[in-house]
DNA sequence: ACCTGAACACCGTTCAAGT
DNA sequence: ACCTGAACACCGTTCAAGT
């Protein structure tokens, strides 16, 4: 069968999910499709794009919620649930490409002007913790690192959305 | 005058400022002492250490501070002003390389044990918020990117550690 | 139109051999 | 002890040439 974007991306993201973004190749991809590495340039202009493809149909998992501590819960789901998924998200977005925005199941929960800042904040503060939890988690996997539970990572990730929600106060007393 | 790892960690600094982090090789970093490659070996055991290394020495610029905001603004001060500053201390921090705490001007001013969780907060959140402008920042220097004000980024910055200090509250009705 | 084969210009890391 | 030279096992991307 002729090779097509869609088997190009899928195949990238099942390398990306068996040995990880660091061994994610074109040369690899283009070997499980039984390919010549350049075919893969007539469908897809860069590996850059291709990851936001990748980034996109993760980002696809996220569900419909009905608070904001509950998107930001799952959101940290849907990155913990791909192998190295915080950080294709993080670089992705940081670049402007993909085209699925982390924040969409919540644009609904804030007010259109001032929610903004609220959402954006949001959104820094999961990736940026997701993205530390997620590796240390890994490197644990692979024996590079001791003394990091995922359990309590979550449960300050938890302490870390009560404080967006409701102040520092909640945790020490009011700063200046 | 004989190789030291000091003027590696040194060499390699300035490659990363003047060329950015993905120009930063251990090939370029040897060219620019004279050396073959394999000579940093003897020095530095790989390419992790060395960046962990000028990791370090960026984050030895945060000031002293007496509020939580303060640190914040300071320690994306000492991002912004290194080129991949966000990047390079994200990545030092994820993988526990690097000897330098970035909270640690913050530490004194919240409690021992609860103010560890705000501390954590603040710290996903400034890292996040920050990778993600220095990135959109330097593409638009490159021409790569347009539509982009860091001017507006740093104001979302201020906003969000606002939500952070006193609670979306203040910029929403409060949610559940 | 689509793919191969081969090249260009690189990587991080290792290691026998020299001094 | 410290460094060179050369290798190993790779990269992303381009492009003439074939079909």
């Amino acid at each position: 069968m002729a090779l097509t974007k869609t088997a190009i991306v899928e195949a990238a993201q099942g390398i990306l999910e068996e040995y990880g973004l660091a061994d994610l190749s074109m040369r690899r991809v283009a070997d499980s499709l039984g390919v010549q590495a350049g075919a893969l340039y007539y469908h897809v202009p860069n590996k850059q794009t291709l990851l936001a493809e990748i980034a996109d149909r993760i980002l696809a998992d996220l569900r419909e919620v009905a608070t904001l501590p509950e998107w930001a819960a799952d959101l940290r789901r849907v990155l913990l649930g791909h192998r190295d998924g915080a950080e294709l998200v993080v670089t992705t977005r940081a670049m402007g490409l993909g085209t699925v925005d982390p924040t969409g199941p919540a644009r609904a929960l804030v007010p259109a002007g001032p929610g903004d800042h609220v959402l954006r904040t949001f959104e820094h503060f999961v990736l940026g913790a997701t993205l530390h939890d997620q590796t240390r988690a890994q490197l644990v996997g692979i024996g590079l690192l001791a003394g990091f539970d995922l359990e309590e990572a979550d449960e300050a990730f938890r302490s870390g959305v009560d404080i967006l929600t409701r102040g520092v106060g909640i945790f020490i007393a009011p700063v200046a």
